[in-house]
DNA sequence: CGGTATCCTAGCTGATACTG
DNA sequence: CAGTATCAGCTAGGATACCG
């Protein structure tokens, strides 16, 4: 039984409102990028993150800020500098998604090679009845 | 660094598939309900997940099989019986999603508290300059 | 029972243009 | 440099209807 759902009464879910972040586009790059570097500028992270528009990264950002895996450092400069970097609570996260990493590579299978499904399992029992 | 994610090259990304599926709305909560019970069937899962539409549990649930998280047994019968449990291989990522509720609730923070944002920190800046 | 086929809509996403 | 504003396209998600 997996917690911090609920038992579909509607209560805390402390996991959704990350699920939901992390699960957006680029969200999860985002983070690794962060983790490569103690603090990260706004176009560099961008740069790095080839195909993202400066709308998307922006409100990706906000939301990592909101859930408290980011923090924001401005430089009241002209021209402007903002360093992006990760909290002591992302820093936390890093680790699981990393074990994630580990099980994602561990149960890869090569390109090409499919599990029997149900329809494939189904046909059997078709043909040989 | 976290590893499993491509370095921008485009390469590998074990994690991006998974990850993909498991973001979707109610992949995270099918997951759950699978791990109360050894066996579940589809109408029964339907009825636990109260909103889902018959549409959306059974393309969820095609996307888990293909990620080699879900088995789907048919029987046929009628009427028809469909069976769908959690491989070994979801039952080992279920523990990684236990760790990550255990961090979800440990940095939940109340409800309406917010921390300061970087346009706070700015405002306050400008009105102490 | 356990789905698929179809259609519709909200919202995410990205391109473009502009600003302090 | 570090964004916002605006707009357009697409797709995920859901409602409904139907089928083996």
């Amino acid at each position: 039984m997996i917690e911090g759902l609920t038992d579909g009464k509607g209560a805390t879910c402390a996991i959704v409102g990350v699920w939901e972040v992390l699960g957006r586009r680029w969200s999860l790059h985002i983070l690794k990028n962060l983790s490569t570097k103690e603090v990260i500028r706004f176009n560099e992270l961008k740069r790095s993150l080839a195909g993202i528009s400066s709308t998307v990264l922006s409100e990706r950002l906000l939301e990592l800020e909101r859930e408290g895996l980011v923090t924001k450092k401005i430089y009241p400069e002209v021209p402007p500098r903002v360093e992006y970097s990760m909290t002591p609570q992302a820093k936390e996260l890093e680790v699981i998604i990393k074990e994630l990493a580990r099980w994602a590579e561990k149960w890869k299978r090569p390109a090409g090679l499919r599990v029997a499904t149900a329809a494939t399992v189904a046909a059997q029992k078709k043909s040989s009845s």
